[in-house]
DNA sequence: GATGAATGAGTGTTCATTCAT
DNA sequence: CATGAATGAACACTCATTCAT
């Protein structure tokens, strides 16, 4: 008996990524993701039960690798600011290297399908950021506010800055990124 | 592809809407779309050329339906705030309205038809906006940034807090609002 | 406009029936289907809802046939006896005629998807015949049965005989069907 | 394809009969009847050449069982009328305890596959009916016809009636049974 | 101008079967 | 011997678009 070959799930992910962001969510289709993954059609549903099922995994395996980083090299014992300061550039780093990934996570969130990701495991894996927002809050340090706005006006703007189709002329250069980290700051802090 | 009845083609730009946000991109098609209008598929193409045109010409029509609601009682001769606020404000209470509006644009603006958007017709609409921003970074009252930095941290974060789907638990009363334009006014100001 | 075609409607009808008899049920695809009749797959679905809807219409349609010809020349006034042997001599002839529809009915009714076909509409067609049972019971002339029975001992064996799948001996001389009909009549009278 | 395991190969007949009336010929797939059968559609193939094999190996396998019965207690030294009977019972008997086997087997039956089954090997099965009937035919007991006959008139209408799909009104008390023994008797007997 | 019928090309998915383990 | 992974071929069905009326 053969195993399942982790390499080929993998495969199937960038694909998945790669024929969305080529052709759109409307025109990717499993022959076309599983020609670019290298692998029969009919395989593709050995790793998925369906098309749902990749593109929602996709997603998620995105969302798992974006959260893996942020949180790197965050330690209680720093002051917010500095935490604070270095999820955004985990983030803002990660979402300039992988414009791919996000330009498929926005078209995914903006479809109905998104309404079957279950909340609750994204809501697991932002928990760190919950609790810093909580703290800066109690602190005094930051507006009191609910997550969705911090999502708001924090990081959403970073996704959007570092998307190159909708940003034509913004150039990820020190000073601008400093820039923005600057708006970001100031649009919470109390 | 003569436009003889405007009620029809206006009847063809909600019917886009509604399918493309209940079905979703991938599922809405031309003939559902046709149907939702109450016309013939056949009759659909009197209109448009083809589908991307009908998309294309969807988004525009909410884009130009927006800006003329944006800027709205704007006075040169007010103070920069009093007509940014109220811009803000135009923005708010039409996102709010017309969320169908903006899940659709959200996933046009993010699939790759978007890029057959004319954009000098874009920034053609969005004109008042860009010369209140130049005026604002010249009187030293906003920080010195380009546009794109400006609507990904003032109305990107509209757009996201009036989507159901993501902001779930944001609620639209005057306070939520008032602090949400404060966080962005926070943003850009020096 | 072009106007649906009662032609290929028909055509759609033999070739389902070819198409079964030649393949069988399992084998039997649309597109096999739609190549016989001479239309595009495609097709064949302005005419049909699904492959479930295209089988049981054409089932009925058979039926319908059937009891159209089945009840010809039946008078009231007549004895049970001529009448009824009249009915059986009019199956007998149309199911020897017409072999495939009845391998193809029997595949039908074999499989669950029998389950789903109306069976008012049947009982509708057939109640002539029911009528006839009725009165012959009432006159005790045949034997107190339900119709069940009747059918089983009566018209199922004119199905078999003129099946040449399953009676390879049998064959149609005027002597055989002349006693075929005898052990029916035998089976039932009183 | 060598046969191992006697209970695997049992429970494989068993899982074919099941799956088949579950879902229908068409919709019945290896797979399918592996995972029923509680083994990988793989080792199947070690039971059987290919799913026709299966399918033709479950149909012989019913037939045999079915004969082993139907033959049970006959004595030649009885008169023709017990030995009939008792045979009528026995078929009776089997068939309303093994509904599910008849399900398959007409579903079978009626498919060109059937034309691949081994006729010989079938008449085999059958031969002390063929006695049976030929000596009632010399000893001018019985009508002098051919075994079809017989088959259609005598056997068929038993799997009929025992079909819950066919006869929905037929009910197996005594009485309904021994009324229908007696019409199939009234059908041959001279 | 407006329509529903028509279709080649494509969709997502399952199939019977083989193969490496 | 037994397995689940792998796949080309087929499945039922829908698509965007055209065409005859």
């Amino acid at each position: 008996m053969r195993t399942k070959d982790d390499e080929k799930q993998e495969a199937l992910f960038e694909a998945t990524v790669k024929v969305v962001n080529r052709m759109g969510f409307a025109s990717s289709s499993v022959s076309k993701i599983a020609k670019e993954a290298g692998v029969s059609p009919a395989t593709l549903y050995t790793y998925h039960k369906n098309k749902e099922d990749l593109l929602i995994s996709t997603y998620l395996n995105i969302k798992r690798k974006l959260t893996d980083i942020a949180f790197e090299g965050i330690d209680d014992s720093n002051p917010l600011w500095d935490n604070f300061r270095r999820i955004w550039f985990n983030l803002f780093r990660f979402t300039v290297k992988h414009t791919d990934y996000f330009q498929f996570s926005e078209q995914f969130a903006n479809s109905p399908i998104y309404d079957q990701v279950n909340q609750k495991e994204i809501d697991r894996m932002f928990r760190p950021m919950g609790r810093l927002i909580q703290y800066g809050i109690q602190q005094k340090i930051i507006k009191d506010m609910d997550v969705d706005m911090i999502s708001a006006f924090v990081f959403y703007p970073v996704i959007i800055l570092s998307n190159p189709r909708l940003c034509k002329n913004f150039s990820v250069t020190d000073e601008q990124v400093e820039q923005s980290f600057k708006m970001a700051w100031d649009a919470i802090k109390l």
